[in-house]
RNA sequence: GGGUCGGUGCCCGAGCGGCCAAUGGGAUCUGGCUGUAAACCAGACGGCUUUGCCUACGGGGGUUCAAAUCCCUCCCGGCCCA
């Protein structure tokens, strides 16, 4: 199966600047680069189909070039963004370029025994914190116009709003990122940039720099953004409106688990087409399932394990699996200690003194100290509403909970919601 | 720098002296149905020591018995002009 038939079959080309590309991906041996703005201290799902792009073509036997933005992320990108952004303080920027820099060393394989295909790992700051104003005005800016700049897509719906503007400095966005590709197609013998549909207007300015300053004809390629069947962004988590991280401090294993099962079946075909690397016929079967027998979500499982398996390992994926089917199948009263706790493993834990629940605790106190409700009222309000459960029980308004709940003489499994979990163990 | 319009709760957006913790929509949350879906239905949605109190309508000051609403001033944004 090469790398081009693949890549159809999965959906994965919404644009090329030139189709044969992908046959020469196909080929091998083509230097390719994506770059990941440091926006927040981790890479999120949607960041995850970029990365399994870069695997993709490393086994293909290309090169990829996993760009971490620490020059870039002193600007801000104003792509398809309503309005304009706080810059970001040099020493947030330093903390989550050193976050997904370790993430992103995870996913691809940087050994020398990848060979001709080991991958790269590059910051932008190297670069861009180096060129001087003139030189970047003369260099790169005198390539571009205004005109066509203001033309893009990506900032349109900014220059025509009436109630927000543009910076001129995150208009100058789009120049920095046709350097990175300048530099790496000089330095690197980089021919390829791959991103998100919304990359295109970037990508473009970047082939056209190239091909003005050296005359060599470099490529750009997107992908499709997944979309839920609401049109809302894939990877919002259910409970909130955080993102769905890839670092497990901020989203355990579980909990991507759980976020993938729940995983529509409008969008669930496309998920595994996007985020997994399984084979196209089982695909296929999967597809097949999702349409005759909706209900039994194979697709959703496979999806589940196979992402939490790529970004976790195999056995945070058959833990997550195992502590969903506990929580929701099985009485969890009857688990004995050892497999309670590894269902529960993942969910925040707290630890209360045995005299502390012995007089019995108020249940909106309880909510609030497990962090499971923001102020005492949204505790009552959770209860009132029926939302909470202790050790799967739900609680009625107004009873307080004690040690005779416990479970093994110290635990409380607290929940709010379908999957707010929290561990309160005593002391 | 001048003119002008504007800054309201997570977002959009009404209100334009008292009946305003503030209409409406979206988002979100909880419950119901179901497949731990989607759609749909219902409720909730500043905080607290909750018949009441406190904090909030860009910041500060003022007028008034009483202000998100009027005045002054500062800050921030859009548009036009220089």
């Amino acid at each position: 199966m090469n790398l081009r038939a693949d890549w159809q079959f999965r959906g994965l080309v919404h644009q090329t600047t030139d189709e044969a590309i992908l046959d020469r991906l196909s080929a091998g041996g083509v230097t390719a680069y994506i770059g990941f703005d440091p926006t927040a201290p981790s890479l999120h799902l949607g960041s995850l189909m970029q990365i399994c792009m870069l695997r993709r073509l490393q086994i293909a036997g290309n090169r990829p070039i996993a760009l971490a933005g620490g020059g870039t992320g002193l600007i801000g990108d104003p792509s398809f963004k309503a309005a304009e952004r706080p810059l970001l303080t040099p020493e947030k920027l330093a903390q989550y370029i050193d976050g997904i820099g370790t993430q992103l060393s995870k996913y691809l394989d940087f050994t020398p025994e990848a060979g001709a295909s080991r991958a790269l790992l590059l910051n932008n700051a190297d670069w861009l914190t180096k060129i001087s104003l003139t030189d970047f005005l003369r260099d790169v800016g005198k390539h571009f116009t205004v005109n066509q700049m203001i033309a893009k897509e990506s900032v349109k719906s900014r220059l025509d709003r009436e109630d927000v503007g543009l910076s001129f400095t995150e208009f100058s966005y789009m120049l920095m990122q046709a350097y990175d590709f300048l530099r790496l197609a000089d330095d690197y013998d980089c021919s390829l940039q791959l991103g998100g549909s919304d990359q295109w207007g970037n990508i473009t300015m970047g082939t056209e720099l190239v091909r003005r300053v050296t005359g060599r004809v470099v490529y750009g390629v997107t992908s499709p953004l997944l979309l839920r069947a609401d049109g809302q962004k894939f990877g919002k988590s259910e409970g909130g409106n955080d993102r769905v991280w890839l670092d497990p401090e901020l989203t355990s294993p579980f909990a991507l688990h759980q976020f993938l099962l729940n995983t529509e079946d409008a969008t669930v075909s496309a998920s595994l087409r996007y985020f997994t690397f399984l084979d196209h016929d089982v695909i296929r079967d999967l597809d097949e399932a999702t349409l005759t027998k909706p209900q039994e979500r194979r697709a959703q499982r496979a999806l589940a394990n196979a992402v939490v398996g790529f970004v976790h390992g195999d056995s945070a994926a058959k833990h997550a699996q195992r502590a969903g089917e506990a929580l929701f199948n099985e009485s969890i009263a009857e688990l004995d200690e050892a497999t309670l706790l590894q269902v529960v493993a993942d969910a925040p834990s707290s630890t209360w003194s045995r005299e502390e629940l012995a007089g019995g605790v108020d249940t909106a106190d309880l909510l609030v100290r497990c962090g499971l409700a923001k102020s005492k009222g949204e505790g009552r309000r959770f209860v009132d509403q029926g939302g909470v459960y202790v050790n799967n029980v739900r609680l009625e308004a107004g009873e307080p909970i004690d040690l005779s709940r416990t479970l093994h003489d110290r635990y409380l499994i607290v929940r709010r919601g379908r999957r707010e979990l929290h561990l309160v163990v005593v002391a």
